[in-house]
DNA sequence: TAAAAATACTCCATAGGTATTTTAT
DNA sequence: ATAAAATACCTATGGAGTATTTTTA
């Protein structure tokens, strides 16, 4: 599981649409929804159902969509923080001397 | 970023040997060689100082280290969740009658 | 000098694309 | 009839492997 297939997942709860999903997160709509088919069937079972007209998640796509969106925020939250060590720490060990 | 990297880089901070790790994972110490490798890509910075006798934790490296456990805990709780859903519900809305 | 990590390749799986078809309202 | 998702196919990237070399305590 690539954390950025939880984000295309979280794309489509949100959006309750895969086309405006796919151009919010800039890649095609087949490719998305090709994604989405290998993370149901990883998963072993359907987590969205899809009409033409409706996108509703099932019991386990909306268990999936709550965790997703922590997980995105702490892996966010991490990203953020590696940034600062590397503009502030630059890696390296500092010893301060007054 | 896959969740796959996360664990990689869990093992080999916690076992403090890529040799270790790799036997841990069931894959080759090059291929997880490889793997860290293209994570410091790209984060832009070393995450783990090596030389033969000590694998030591970069600033980020630490930083990325406790997120990844974090991140690790939350999706195995997903997976554990989810899997309870399909033996139960079966993705199906179930409305009790007593 | 010996144990551990890195490098050099090879191979295959899969993420992503375009073109098209199917489906449901 | 139309808008949205699915399917079919192709390509390229990168994850994983084996064999080997480099490094440092």
């Amino acid at each position: 599981m690539d954390i950025r297939h939880l984000k295309y997942f979280e794309s489509i709860a949100r959006n309750k649409n895969f086309t405006k999903a796919a151009e919010e997160l800039f890649i095609s709509q087949p490719s998305l929804s090709n994604m989405i088919k290998k993370m149901e069937e990883n998963f072993g079972s359907k987590l969205i159902e899809r009409t033409t007209r409706e996108v509703i998640l099932t019991e386990m796509g909306e268990a999936l969509y709550v965790h997703a969106k922590k997980i995105l925020g702490l892996y966010t939250i991490t990203l953020k923080e590696m940034e600062e060590i590397k503009k502030i720490g630059k890696g390296e060990i500092h010893i301060g001397i007054i």
